[in-house]
DNA sequence: GATCCGTGGTC
DNA sequence: TGACCAAGGAT
């Protein structure tokens, strides 16, 4: 423990550095996980990849990953592209605005950098979407530039091995930063290998099986010899959860030899997943005495939305239908095998797949 | 610097 | 069930 008021020494001492990285590196190549933006040699892969793993899970980024790129399959592709189908291919990934801010920036890139991503950290920094981290993460990765990358997992790796306190001040930032700059190797590539961009991807790794938030596994941890703290590393609360209900229309009609389902397109301005598409919602009043289709449970950053859908009771009535409270224009009835080609909210796709209006395999059936 | 932006798995 | 979390960026 490091205990003491007298400036316990947290930074690594200098002769650590390269036993650090020794330990570290031979323990990624032994535990690395097979991912599929791992091993490639294309700055667009990489790219998509570090947007879409912007504080998400990798299991959910590997979902849309595949899908994404054979939608899109280069910058010129992207830029091209509707920013609806962009969106409709982020469909449950949340955080729109990288997708949109991803489509800006490819549309710089294919206007006025010929196609090809900027290869330094500096000029990746200036395209939207693009902020400290993915810059140097682009950097290091795919041109090898020695730069060191700080995300969520580096920060606590960093602050465990050293035994500094977390502290959400601009000095406790700097401190993790300088850590990890000093112990980024210099820029070294050949091969398929390349020092500093493997160093930053090893370091995410360890905080990502190993120096866990909770639970961290130190007793197969490779710098556990090197480590202060063994894992000690008590994390601030955060804001609590509410739990709200929430009640949508599922209605369906027959035209010709086509199913439509009755959508509604979320206002432009809207602060959250503007104009995107989900089912009509209800008025919770207008749906109390009735029993739903479907119950699930959705959250959205800290509301746990209780969700129930409801179909008419009587499919010649439509009381449901005139209790939407919405504008007529925003309403729009569209055939269940467009779904995938619409920019759904993460609730409308996961009810629509649920009660199999929309398949699983929606989107690629929409492509052919 | 604080706040906002989504989701789904896990326990 | 509620709490917690995951490779941040923009404003």
């Amino acid at each position: 423990m490091p205990s003491s008021s007298k400036a316990a020494p947290s930074a690594l001492a200098p002769i650590h550095i390269a036993a650090f990285r020794e330990k570290l590196m031979a323990w990624y190549r032994l535990n690395a996980r097979e991912l599929p933006w791992r091993g490639i040699h294309d700055p667009y892969r990489t790219w998509v990849s570090e947007i879409m793993l912007q504080q998400t899970r990798v299991a959910a980024v590997i979902e849309h990953y595949h899908d994404f790129l054979s939608r899109f399959p280069s910058v010129t592709a992207l830029a091209a592209a509707p920013e609806s189908e962009v969106l409709a291919a982020w469909s449950g990934l949340g955080y729109y605005r990288r997708a949109r801010m991803m489509h800006k920036a490819a549309q710089v890139i294919a206007e006025e950098l010929q196609g090809a991503l900027p290869e330094s950290s500096t000029e990746l920094r200036k395209l939207p979407g693009i902020g400290e981290y993915t810059c140097a993460a682009i950097a290091s990765i795919s041109f090898g530039e020695s730069i060191a990358v700080v995300d969520g997992n580096v920060e606590r790796v960093l602050l465990r091995v050293t035994g500094r306190p977390e502290e959400a001040t601009a000095a406790g930032r700097d401190f993790v930063r300088q850590q990890a700059a000093a112990l980024v190797p210099p820029r070294w590539v050949r091969g398929g290998t390349n020092a500093a961009g493997d160093h930053n991807q090893a370091m995410m790794e360890l905080g990502a099986t190993i120096c866990l938030p909770r639970g961290p596994l130190c007793l197969q941890c490779p710098v556990f010899a090197l480590c202060r703290t063994r894992g000690e590393h008590p994390t601030p609360p955060r804001s609590k959860q509410r739990s709200l209900p929430a009640a949508y229309l599922l209605s369906l009609r027959t035209r010709g030899k086509q199913t439509e389902v009755l959508m509604e397109q979320r206002p432009a301005h809207a602060s959250l997943m503007a104009g995107m598409y989900e089912l009509p919602p209800l008025p919770m009043d207008v749906v109390k005495e009735l029993e739903p289709l479907l119950r699930l449970r959705h959250s959205i950053t800290n509301t746990n939305y209780l969700v129930a859908v409801f179909a008419e009771a009587d499919p010649k009535s439509y009381a449901l239908r005139k209790a939407i409270p919405t504008r007529i224009e925003m309403l729009h009835w569209t055939p269940t095998g467009k779904l995938g080609e619409l920019p759904l909210t993460g609730l409308a796709r996961k009810v629509l797949r649920r009660l199999k209006v929309m398949g699983a395999s929606a989107r690629r059936k929409a492509e052919i």
